[in-house]
DNA sequence: CGTGTTTGACCGGCGC
DNA sequence: GCGCCGGTCAAACACG
């Protein structure tokens, strides 16, 4: 199973450039596609940063943007692997902070590629038939194609669409001539003039994957708070217990939503929970930020890092939960180092083997 | 009241 | 020019 990947449509031809792939462990160390990998970026610590001003380092001085392109110091992009925690043979089989991300760069134009074309082990990409075919907007695109959640398979009408770190409100749902599955159209809530735009589809291939066609960017930073609501579905089980006349309109609708997860988090719903799949492209590892123009800072991270792990295991931390973590470690410490002493939960950099001192921490650019 | 989704209508690009 | 199709609009509604 492909955890996570995505490509990266640079311009209006479609051309394909980068490619990024991932799988647990250290599946794709050695495939064949993953030969040009420079040995430099082989060791297990990095993470994703949702910004580029708030990228973080990894080992040998390179960055993580917000789409995961491996850049170099002086921001010139670069192939390679980064290791999100151990290799498998640490870390549980079905634990995905063992996730590793490939980054490969691969020249345009790609020609004469399959609609799909498996490059080793679980690993699917998804490639345009004809490269040039000509888009209605002159956009740059960037597809995310991740693991759809489980939960979502029985949910006909609609999409249950992992949330990132920004605030997405729908605007349209369009039937897609050729597929079975409806695509959303959701744009940026965060501010007023942002043009940034989302569609999500369920992929016709392979339908246990979700299409997310980022277009345009984002004109404002990243939100550092996030509305109650903002960037998720609404929680639609109030709908359901009201399943009467009145909500018909929403009686397709039956599934158990990401902030629901963490809105209503019953004992009962844990196991449910935990079906919602927690891996996000742009995770939420920075606790503070300032906008693109002074970026900087990302500090005390790996501080909150570990101790966010000390509530959660990575396979059902939401982006949502990392904030409310925050709110209760900047609340309350004291239950912190209570639960450090827990022998229920885990630490993580211990349990894995991961050294996480020299990866994050301050980082300081621009 | 503010934020969100739903959904039919509308608009414009594109192929024939 | 026409019709198909994808993308967007906006009114209605839901929810807290």
């Amino acid at each position: 199973m492909c955890d996570y990947f995505w490509k990266r449509l640079e311009n209006s031809q479609g051309d394909l450039t980068d490619i990024f792939q991932g799988s647990r462990g250290a599946a794709l160390a050695g495939s064949a596609v993953a030969a040009d990998i420079p040995t430099t970026i082989t060791d297990h610590t990095w993470q994703p940063s949702p910004d580029p001003a708030t990228a973080l380092p990894l080992q040998n001085n390179c960055f993580l943007d917000n789409f995961a392109n491996i850049k170099d110091p002086m921001l010139h992009e670069l192939a390679g692997t980064g290791f999100f925690g151990s290799s498998e043979k640490t870390a549980p089989s079905n634990n995905l902070s063992s996730m590793a991300i490939t980054v490969i760069r691969q020249p345009p134009p790609l020609v004469g590629l399959t609609d799909t074309m498996k490059v080793g082990g679980d690993v699917a990409i998804s490639l345009p038939q004809t490269p040039a075919v000509k888009r209605r907007k002159n956009q740059a695109r960037k597809v995310v194609c991740i693991p759809a959640p489980a939960v979502a398979s029985n949910k006909p009408g609609g999409e249950v669409v992992p949330s990132d770190l920004w605030a997405w409100r729908k605007y349209g749902q369009k039937p897609i001539k050729g597929s079975p599955y409806p695509r959303g159209y959701y744009r940026c809530s965060s501010s007023k003039g942002c043009s940034a735009r989302k569609q999500v589809e369920r992929s016709r291939t392979d339908p246990n994957m979700l299409v997310i066609t980022y277009t345009s960017d984002h004109n404002h930073p990243w939100p550092t708070q996030r509305n109650a609501l903002a960037g998720s579905t609404r929680s639609q089980s109030s709908k359901n217990n009201n399943n009467n006349a009145s909500s018909s309109k929403s009686s397709s609708i039956n599934q158990k939503l990401p902030s629901e997860s963490i809105t209503v988090r019953e004992e009962e719903e844990e196991e449910e929970a935990k079906l919602i799949s927690p891996i996000s492209s742009s995770f939420p590892f920075v606790k503070e930020r300032k906008d693109m123009e002074n970026s900087t800072v990302v500090e005390h991270l790996h501080h909150d890092f570990n101790q966010v792990f000390f509530h959660k295991s990575l396979k059902e931390l939401e982006p949502d939960d990392f904030f409310a973590d925050l709110a209760v470690l900047d609340a309350d410490s004291m239950s912190l180092d209570e639960e450090k002493n827990d022998k229920k939960t885990m630490d993580p950099f211990n349990m894995f083997g991961w050294d996480g001192g020299n990866s994050f921490g301050v980082t300081k650019r621009g």
